[in-house]
DNA sequence: GCTCTATCGCAAGTCATCTTGCGATAGGCC
DNA sequence: GGCCTATCGCAAGATGACTTGCGATAGAGC
């Protein structure tokens, strides 16, 4: 039954996610310590493991704050330009330090702390991506049966697969290549259905 | 200009490489030492460092050589079988040890060894589900103008996504749905286009 | 069989993550 | 304003990745 006092400790907390953030952009993910990140925050080294469970707990905070409200919400106008504005702000936000340590430390982190993390990250992801969905059922623009979040794990899987392995940056033409392919389908048009 | 003396270093090699593999599937891929390694192959550790830049090096080999061959070629007579079956194996072998470290080493790597390593790996995936398009094409299960490569991203980025963040396996009937996604599309049927 | 070189074993050391025990202090509570 | 407790700073240490210099030896070439 902690009171909370925390004063002193909401500072340390503060200063330590905005050195950690700072060393992400300066540096690059692999490059962060913990050592640089306390000396930048001001801040002895055991503040640091004492509050964060690991390394990657902490990138994965700091990340996750930062990408509050990182990636926006399109609203175009048809669900088409959505998706293909959804997909390039996606790949763009994967490919920068914050979103790159976010998926890195996604993939890597197997403790209970981390899997509560990323499933939380996951369930905004698909909350704010549901807003585009429920758009375009609304303008008839998708088959009532399909399922938001299959649909949306194959976009966003996709933009996933290009960044960890194809390597070179998505640009619109092959945006638009991937969302038409994911709204017409891979299949014949009527026929053997 | 080595004259391939390297009796003695394929033994080496090789003990290492079969002892990595074993050490990942007994302990996970988090809980393997270098150590640990060298003990079980009786070799110094320090063979293992001079052979291998570094860790993760050792495993994306260990993995790589595990790899060819595993993820089998499915071919089941029809198009929408072939890809059902695929993704499933693709989804029990992205869970095992052998390709979680895959996995999250083709994610960690910086390095230029690392990079065309994952090169390599997704080259090869492609291409050995190349011959499932070929084949439906052939059959004529495919619109001619899908690009391959796109299909493949997103079916594949599917299963990834869906270990990265989601948790719980695929089984057959959510694999089945995701297929009947792809392949049909999400977008209505005839009309607005 | 002998030389000669690349590889291995060994020892000592660096660096970064993470732990633990102890004393100091900031700030909430009365 | 004084007590009291949670948090911070500090020091010392454990562990694992990775390096380096040196001596020993296996095995290829003659």
């Amino acid at each position: 039954m902690t009171k909370q006092p925390r004063r002193r400790g909401e500072t340390v907390r503060r200063a330590v996610l905005d050195a950690t953030a700072a060393e992400l952009t300066d540096a690059g993910v692999e490059h962060v310590t913990i050592a640089g990140v306390a000396a930048r925050a001001g801040v002895h080294e055991t503040s640091i493991y004492r509050r964060w469970v690991t390394k990657e707990a902490l990138l994965l905070e700091t990340a996750q704050e930062q990408t509050a409200g990182g990636v926006p919400e399109p609203d175009t106008g048809s669900f088409r330009g959505d998706l293909v504005a959804l997909i390039l702000a996606l790949d763009a936000f994967v490919r920068s330090p914050i979103g790159g340590a976010l998926l890195r430390v996604a993939r890597t982190t197997s403790t209970a702390d981390g899997a509560t993390a990323r499933e939380t990250f996951w369930r905004d992801r698909l909350r704010s991506s549901s807003d585009i969905i429920d758009r375009a059922r609304a303008r008839g623009e998708i088959r009532p049966a399909v399922d938001p979040e299959l649909l949306m794990q194959a976009v966003v899987g996709s933009v996933h697969l290009g960044v960890t392995f194809g390597g070179r940056p998505l640009d619109r033409a092959r945006a638009e290549e991937l969302v038409d392919l994911l709204l017409a389908g891979a299949g014949m048009p009527a026929a053997d259905r």
